[in-house]
DNA sequence: TTGAAAGCGCTACCAA
DNA sequence: TTGGTAGCGCTTTCAA
């Protein structure tokens, strides 16, 4: 175990080079006061000349502070691969990380359990400052183990009453938007493919989608649990479509799911949008890339990434930040939405 | 600025605690020889009860290791979005990585020039101990970049002679197969939509093709450039089909050009896989979902991610890894290919 | 087997 | 404005 590290010029060195002590060399170097602008700019100069960078492991244990935020994905491998937030969600995150000087570690956990596990190692271990809350849970675990461990936090669309700041999009309008476009084209039976229990963002589209049906006079009854996986749009299809009296409109949390409702339809011989419409969540690209093109309600995962940094870092450093609102979420209208059949 | 730190438990609390020297407990706590199993199970026991747990940071400054190694993707963040290797090569690394304490610290760049600044960051920086290299292009600059800083790297599906430990999944034989497929079925005018030009694998792929053509005594001449992109797709299909004498099959270099180009097709008038067969290559789960769903060429970027990280591990801890190959990218036979019009 | 102490690279406090 | 120095939490060397 020889870790190969070349000799990089540390803050003594600069420090002799230019005849200053350390401390001087720390301040001028930091733009801290109590540098005369002459030995601040022969500090500078020595430093650019001996190509230091300072280090990050001697700064973060002096300051106590890693200069680094987790975040631990929990999600399975096969979603993740066809999930749009992931990678935009990470690249918002980069754009307001990166500027600041901090770096993301990143985890993916396979089960709650493990994250709730990672997520208490990244705290413990101190190679975080804080962490990103998403895809929450009512009564999530986690919330309470960051608690007691005293870590920053943000929640990423959680629900009212959370306990760090949060970073929100509205996306109810949008659902509401869609459900009326629905109705306007004639649908009167919309039914619901609903995400995995127990998530947050699961309840808020169902109770979404239950405000909108209930707002247009429809009853909201028709549900079925899809568990945001292709499959689950599939099986959901299979349920919703041998119904003596099926729906001609379909709503699905997400878009993975409305992709298995299509083409499960398509087999059992029925034609999208004709005899049913289909809509999803999300957004994502291939959407637009398959046929008929998906309706679906676009969010900003990468706007969401960046303020939710933003959020994070103010955190850290002490101040109260408020919760941020993003513009909401609008609907994607395309083909896959078609006058109810009569 | 008040870095919000709950106090944790610290070796010298730990030792204090157990009446025991620092350096003891040091011993103890990392299984070093030196220590007596008596006094050794009570400096455990301190531990527990105190819930220390080190800090990688004190660790890291006094053994020069940051416990930590960097991943920068090259992407843009629309083609990030439906890229599959993503997130199944992190999930791999993180299979390896976690039980080994160590973390991944992910960066985004949306070109080339930042992908090598913050790549130079993070070695200067000495957050990281080593990174991988994906996304390599002819004449890398990244490489000579890390070589100077004799920062361990790994790099994936380079060239021969690369000059870091690489770790390779083959991709030549599947090619080969499919393109015999095509010639089997009868296609003789069989034309290829490269990626992106002077990146490595786009060559690899190319250079497969070409072999696979002239083995099979056809002659590889048809080839437009697609950029690795939807949109590429689209266009290649618009130059390809234009022509008097089109091809009867299409090669694509991805998924995502394979899907554009289908689309394009089917606008234009043509049907898959009757008028003209197309296959890609990644295996992207949305081939499952679209109609005809698409032949393509698997590969598997999760054992991918974990042998490169394995490796990376190694040779960071001073050992000479020998290179890898993982087995052997397959053909994904699904509905895109049939036989050749006459 | 145990303990004392130096040192990793930096920040920050206190004197000069 | 400068310099000296303690200290962050750990590993590691060297004496005892």
């Amino acid at each position: 175990m020889s870790p190969q590290e070349r000799t990089h010029a540390t803050i003594v060195d600069v420090a002799n080079r230019a005849g200053v002590a350390i401390s001087s060399a720390s301040a001028a170097l930091n733009d801290r006061p109590g540098v005369s602008p002459s030995t601040r700019d022969r500090i500078r100069k020595v430093a650019a000349e001996l190509g230091y960078v300072p280090s990050i492991r001697g700064r973060s244990l002096s300051t106590k502070r890693a200069f680094s935020v987790g975040f631990v994905v929990e999600r399975d491998f096969a979603v993740l691969e066809a999930d749009p937030f992931f990678g935009a969600f990470i690249g918002g995150i980069e754009e307001t990380l990166e500027p600041n000087g901090y770096a993301l570690s990143l985890q993916i956990a396979g089960s709650a359990e493990s994250s709730l596990d990672r997520q208490v190692k990244l705290a413990d271990a101190r190679r975080v400052d804080g962490v990103f809350l998403s895809e929450i849970r009512i009564d999530d675990p986690r919330i309470e183990a960051l608690r007691t461990r005293g870590l920053p936090a943000v929640g990423i669309n959680p629900d009212a009453g959370f306990p760090f700041p949060a970073v929100r999009q509205d996306s109810a309008v949008a659902i509401h938007e869609l459900v009326q476009e629905m109705v306007d084209l004639g649908h009167r039976r919309i039914a619901h493919v609903m995400g995995r229990e127990s998530y947050v963002h699961t309840e808020q589209r169902l109770a979404a989608w239950r405000d909108a049906m209930s707002s247009a006079k429809l009853p909201a009854k028709t549900v079925v649990e899809g568990g945001f996986t292709y499959e689950g749009g599939v099986r959901a299809a299979d349920r919703l479509l041998s119904r003596k009296q099926r729906p001609t409109a379909v709503f699905c949390a997400n878009d993975l799911m409305a992709l298995g409702f299509m083409n499960r339809a398509a087999e059992l011989g029925l034609s999208i949008p004709d005899d049913i419409s289909v809509a999803g969540f999300d957004g994502i690209s291939v959407g637009e890339y398959i046929r008929p093109r998906l309706t679906s309600i676009r969010t900003d995962p990468r706007a969401l990434g960046r303020e939710s940094a933003r959020v994070l870092l103010e955190l850290i450093d002490g101040e109260a930040p408020a919760d941020v609102e993003i513009p909401p979420a609008t609907v994607l209208s395309r083909d896959s939405l078609g006058p109810a059949p009569r």
